[in-house]
DNA sequence: TCCATTCCCTGACTTTAGTCAGAGATCTTG
DNA sequence: CAAGATCTCTGACTAAAGTCAGGGAATGGA
């Protein structure tokens, strides 16, 4: 990561906050407190769950009770209580509301033509395929200990048995490769991380202990849409913190030759190439890495 | 401008401000108000004067006042007469204000290399080429009316001169043109308009009045370093806003063959060639717009 | 020299944003 | 059914952000 690199993306993160953050600060308040104008804008069409509000938009109860009192004086909301859970209360918007919503809508279009309108046809195609290309690469990849049990675990365990069964060449048959049951994904035995792309899960990995000093690598995968944004070393980079917090000094790791993405990343990561320390009959490669 | 490019725009807007925005909030505060923050980051190791800082930050005199005295307390900056005009104050940061803004930079890289640290050295490169093209498409080109005699709207007519002398197959000799003269450019008569990015001039172009209903668009360039973004269009369209503004129906231009992209932008605008409407010697192609 | 203007400051506000400690309903679990 | 947990709301705060109306010093032009 060179100085070059870093200057770039502060140039552009400084020019966005500018031209973007004006968004929600000019546009989108519209002479109603932000908060309110943000509040609108998450309740949305739908509607929406106090309490989901209240995680989404990392608010305090109190303020946010106030905050939907205002609203509702302002007869922009009507909050009733969920059908389900007498606790619980959801929020949706009277159709003033919805023509709020739906003006901060034409705004947000407004920038949007804002930017774009200055270009010709060709300049239009290049400034969204070069924003699509950054979106892709910074999209927020979050990783996360979960039990490799969860219904997302092993959806991502299934895809990634069945990507290994296509890719090498002689087929895979889980019952013929070493076992790594889910015992050993699990603290105090390892761990298993979910990567997750606005909550969709993309990828996984596993970290199993070898011996008090020695971990392993496992279930390296990420989901063919989200190749090429970083989730793979994410999750590896993931793992390793764990692997560090737990004092291993060494991690291994073993893989297919027609896996080279694979092979690459463990490379650029600072994994070395070392002789067989098993026998896993699907393996050509093994590594090792010393923290 | 069709929907899907728009949409396009609004989800990087929408994620941008997330990643991004976070930077301003979170990173920028360290315990300290955000407008304190931000006002130390304006001020930067050169200093700066307060009325510069006011026009800069769009803050209330009172209220900038009022930060000013209490960084003054805590000892990061300094506030003395300019040498100059004794009604201006100068701000300087103190080697403790100073400290405190090389910390803010240190962050600024960390979140740049928060963004960088996933990828692999490829997806570096690209992710940096991506947001120079962003960068380089969306930046904010300022259009505004100035007098033809000004500085820098000289050095854009001169440049101008030069670039049609290099350009043109048998140069170009002003003398030998159709005239127009500054006070065709000066209102009632005409405008003159300078495109600025970051302040510096890029760019120029004219209005001039032929009768009551008929204008001509005149001098339009663009410094090559600036092509490609947009500013010959926005120029542009200032000219005809102004032309609408003064009720008329009708635009001209010539332009010579050698000049391939002004063509295409007075195409891509809605101009249509029409028969020659004067003796210009240096023009081939002569346009016309009906508004 | 005088007078309008510019610049910065002070005092006296208001509005937003956000926090914290309960209270009162409602649900879940043993 | 009792006990504990969850969810929303109210009251009582504080801090930050921003506005408005002058006032005094310095300047520039008539």
């Amino acid at each position: 990561m060179d100085a070059r690199q870093i200057q770039q993306v502060r140039r552009f993160n400084r020019l966005i906050t500018q031209r973007v953050g004006a968004l929600d600060h000019d546009y989108l308040r519209r002479g109603r407190p932000l908060g309110e104008a943000r509040l609108i804008y998450e309740i949305g069409t739908g509607g929406a769950e106090v309490r989901a509000l209240r995680a989404r938009l990392g608010l305090d109860s109190g303020y946010l009770s106030r905050l939907l009192r205002s609203l509702e004086t302002q007869s922009l909301i009507r909050v009733r209580k969920a059908p389900d859970d007498g606790r619980l209360r959801r929020v949706e918007l009277t159709a003033k509301g919805r023509a709020e919503l739906a003006t901060y809508d034409r705004l947000s279009d407004r920038l949007a033509q804002s930017m774009l309108s200055p270009l010709g046809a060709a300049g239009r195609e290049r400034l969204i395929a070069a924003m699509a290309e950054v979106e892709h690469l910074i999209r927020a990849v979050e990783v996360r200990v979960e039990a490799p049990t969860g219904a997302d675990a092993r959806w991502c365990l299934n895809q990634y048995f069945g990507e290994l069964a296509a890719r090498f060449e002689t087929g895979f048959d889980p019952a013929k490769s070493n076992p790594a049951p889910d015992a050993e994904m699990i603290p105090p035995a390892g761990v298993f991380v979910v990567a997750r792309l606005d909550g969709a899960a993309v990828g996984c990995g596993a970290l199993r202990r070898i011996d008090r000093t020695t971990g392993e690598i496992k279930r390296m995968w990420t989901a063919p849409a989200a190749r090429g944004c970083g989730v793979a070393r994410k999750v590896l980079q993931t793992l390793e913190a764990t692997a560090r917090s737990w004092r291993l000094t060494t991690l291994r790791l073993e893989t297919n030759r027609t896996l080279a993405e694979a092979q690459a990343l463990y490379r650029g990561e600072g994994y070395r190439e070392v002789a067989a320390f098993n026998d896993e009959p699907y393996a050509h490669h093994w590594f090792e890495k010393r923290m």
